[in-house]
Formats: C-alpha cells, structure tokens, sequence
DNA sequence: TTAAAAAACGAACGTTCGTGCTATAACTGC
DNA sequence: GCAGTTATAGCACGAACGTTCGTTTTTTAA
C-alpha cells in the first residue's frame, strides 16, 4: 500500500499526504488508460480499499482530483522522460535524445494508456475549464523544452539556422503523438518504427555537422529497456 | 425539421427514417465536439424536442445511436472531403489536393469539433468493443485512400519511387493530426499553416517531376471558402 | 372512413455519478 | 494516558444515465 514515491520523499509526512500520494498513483494509471472522466471516484475508491468518502476528503471535488492527477502526472514526466534527455551536453544530440525518450515513453513504458497529456488534452479540448487550462500549459512547456532544444543545436552549429524552431518543434511533436495516436488506436508498435525514421531523416536532413551525431537509420535500440514501469501495480480493468 | 440528406435522398420514406437522419445530423454535431459518450441521449432528445423514449426507439441501445452516428459521420467525410479531392487527374497534384482537403475540413468546415475520426480514436482507444472497431476500421480506408494516392503519383513518375506508401501516408497523417489536435487545443488555425508548411516541403524533396505542380509554400488558399457547413445548424451548446 | 401499423410520449426503473453530513477510528503532542 | 486534531467510514441526497413499458398520437393502407 505504500508508493515509491512515498519512499524516495523525506519522512515525517503527516499521515494523510501518504494516502494521497498513493490515491494519485492509482488515479494517473487509470486517467491515462480511460480518461479523466473515466476516472471515477467510486472506482478509485474501489480500486483503492477505500470508501468513496475518505478518499473524497482529500480532493474536495472532482475537477480537484482531476487537477491533482494532472499534475502528478506532469511530476512523472519530467522525471521518466524529460531530465533524463536533458542530461548530456546540448546540441542536435540531446534533441534527438528527447525524441527517443519520448517515444519510449509513448510505448505505455511510464503510462498505462500512452502519453497521458495526449488522452487528457484530447479529452478535455472542447471542455473549458481548469484542467484544459492546465493541460494545455504542460504541452506548452514541452513545447518550449523542444524549442529550446533546437535552438541550441542551431547555436552549436549542428542544426540549419533556416528552419524556425517552432515550425521544427510542430513537426516532432506532431509525428510522435501520431505514433502514440496509432498505437493507441491499433496497437501495432510499427507506428513508433514509422515516426522515428521520419523524426530521424528529418533531423538529417537540417543536420550540417557531421551526421555521426546521429544513430543509423534502423532500430536503434530496444524500445523496451528503461521502463521502470513506475505506475502499473494497479489491476487491469478497462470499463466494461 | 426537416434535413438536407433527407430532401437529396429519394422521397417516399417511411416517416421514421427521416428522423431517424434528422437524429443522426445532430448526433454528429454533438459527438465530434463532445464525443461520443458525451452525446447522451437526454441531451440529444433535448436538442431535437423529442422525448427521450421515443427517441431512443430508433436505435434500441446506445451502441447502435453511437454506431448509427460513426456511420453518418464516414457519410459525409467520404461526401466532402474524400469525393471532393478525387475529381481530377492521379499523380502528386491530387496527393496535395487530398491533404488540402483534409486540412480545410479540420478547421471546422464540416463538424463543429475539428476532425470527428480523430475526437472518436481518441476516446475509444481504449475501450474495446464495436464503435472502436468501426472507427478504426474508417481511419484504415482513409490510410488506404492516401496509399493509394501516393503509389499513383509515384507511377505517374512525379514521386520518388524509394519512399514506402505506408511511411509517407503516416508522415501526412500525422502532420495533419498534429494540427488538429493543436487547433482544438489552442484554437490557434497557425497550427494549419505549420502543418500545411510541413507537408508541402516534405512532398516537394519528393517531387521528381517539375515542382509547379505543387503550389508555392505560403498560404495557398482562403481556407474558408467551400465550406458547405453540413452540420452546423443546431445551437452550439458546451458541456456545464 | 376506418382499422392496422408506426412513431412518439410520459412515467418509472435500477445504477452510478459527485457531493454533503455525522460519527467513529486513528494518530499526534503534551 | 488524555485531549485534540486528522483521517476514514457510513449513509443519504439529488441528478443524470441507459433502458423498459404501457399508452397515446400520428401516419399509412384498404
């Protein structure tokens, strides 16, 4: 019953924020598998071995749970998929890396459902609120990561200066969430396949620096290694 | 009361089959905005002042409405932007002309929340069952049109014969997606231009034949101008 | 014109949803 | 060990969901 991130987090926690560390893992799995709608709060409750209305007591409402998942979802991110990227030195190499890492991402080895981000903000684009309004600034920061990270290969003279990052960052972004978006949909990994060559002969195509920066055509690594799978105990019941 | 498909279509129907389309339309509408399980049938006998029983009696279970509304939605993309784009001659020109098309109708032109099939893959990845099926199932026809497309032009001579169908159709896909996504998103329509930029680059460093087949790379046309707006009659109400 | 058939209605069912209240149990600091 | 805070449980609510059923209205065919 206790959560890894219980266990990394300093002690002494009032007893409370533990529960609810532990609820918001159950709830990220869930939400990125069937919505934040989907996620109910008598299921989580269920799925949890608690009654609807202690577990209720820790969010006050439902859009404040929604709002909690969101943003420990967003936690989860950045620690499974954008600091590792970012560790090396900048250049065309470190974007190529936040593609890679992405895209193993997409691969369910962090989320239940795929990218999170893609499921909540396709299900809440036409709901206005809070949540869409959080959503929506989580994928621009990624965004801005991306952008950056363009420019800072153009400035290292590893990336044509011609091409503006945002057209260049629409592009990735793009090719990837259509790779989450068909493996979702038909769960065949190929898709993942198709958007790295296109995301690769992309890259080669801007690169002016010697093109050993970036990895071979083909497969370049096994697409299931890191998972460290953080959120997937919770038990597999898609809705009925 | 009455609708358009109704009046086109052969007169002489049973009475119950004009409602039956007049349901649909609005099913549509609701359903690319709010998805399909949004469209509820309290809200959709609402919208169209029936009663909720007498409404209902037309598909027998939410399933079949839900079906029914996957099904009248395929009708009038095939009708207005697959059957559009396929007039003229094969070859990369009618490539261009399927990706326009398709770009135009996610502005808004035909369903009120951008691309329907998109909205629908989106909620129903994962959930197993019939509508999944069915809409995976229509966004295969559409990779098929698109293949298709592609291997025309490349034995028209006007594309290059290395490229595989299957990675180029995905590639178009995904940009087109991707603007989708960021229009509903961030209702943004610079989405469009980036995507629409993306494509035509991509197509013109594939174009073996003289490139005035494909237009300049800015803005190519009014992109709202042969909106015939199916589906946009009923009031436009977003959820509480 | 009238009888059969089709379509629409109104009311209700059993669930599940989110959300309040109140009481009890479990921790915490003195 | 006790008081006081905090966490959880139990129960109930109003609303909305999909669905069923019996009745009433409307259309169709003779």
């Amino acid at each position: 019953m206790t959560n890894q991130l219980a266990i990394i987090a300093k002690k002494r926690q009032p007893r409370g924020a533990l529960t609810r560390q532990s609820i918001l893992q159950t709830a990220v799995d869930i939400a990125s598998a069937d919505g934040l709608e989907g996620l109910t709060i008598g299921r989580l409750a269920t799925e949890m071995q608690m009654s609807k209305s202690g577990l209720f007591a820790h969010f006050g409402s439902k859009e404040e749970l929604q709002l909690a998942t969101v943003e420990a979802a967003r936690e989860i991110f950045i620690e499974e998929v954008a600091r590792p990227a970012l560790t090396g030195a900048k250049g065309i190499k470190r974007l190529w890396r936040l593609c890679e890492s992405w895209l193993d991402y997409a691969q369910g080895n962090v989320f239940r459902g795929g990218c999170f981000f893609f499921a909540a903000s396709a299900e809440f684009d036409s709901r206005p609120g809070p949540v869409r309004d959080r959503v929506a600034a989580i994928m621009t920061e990624w965004f801005t990561v991306l952008e950056r990270a363009i420019r800072e290969a153009q400035a290292a003279g590893q990336l044509d200066q011609s091409v503006r990052a945002a057209q260049l960052a629409f592009e990735i972004n793009a090719l990837e969430l259509g790779a989450n978006w068909a493996f979702q949909l038909y769960g065949d990994k190929q898709a993942f396949v198709l958007a790295r060559a296109a995301v690769l002969q992309r890259l080669r195509g801007l690169a002016t620096a010697d093109t050993r920066l970036l990895p071979k055509t083909g497969r370049t690594r096994c697409p299931v290694k890191r998972a460290t799978n953080l959120v997937r105990k919770t038990m597999r019941r898609k809705t009925k």
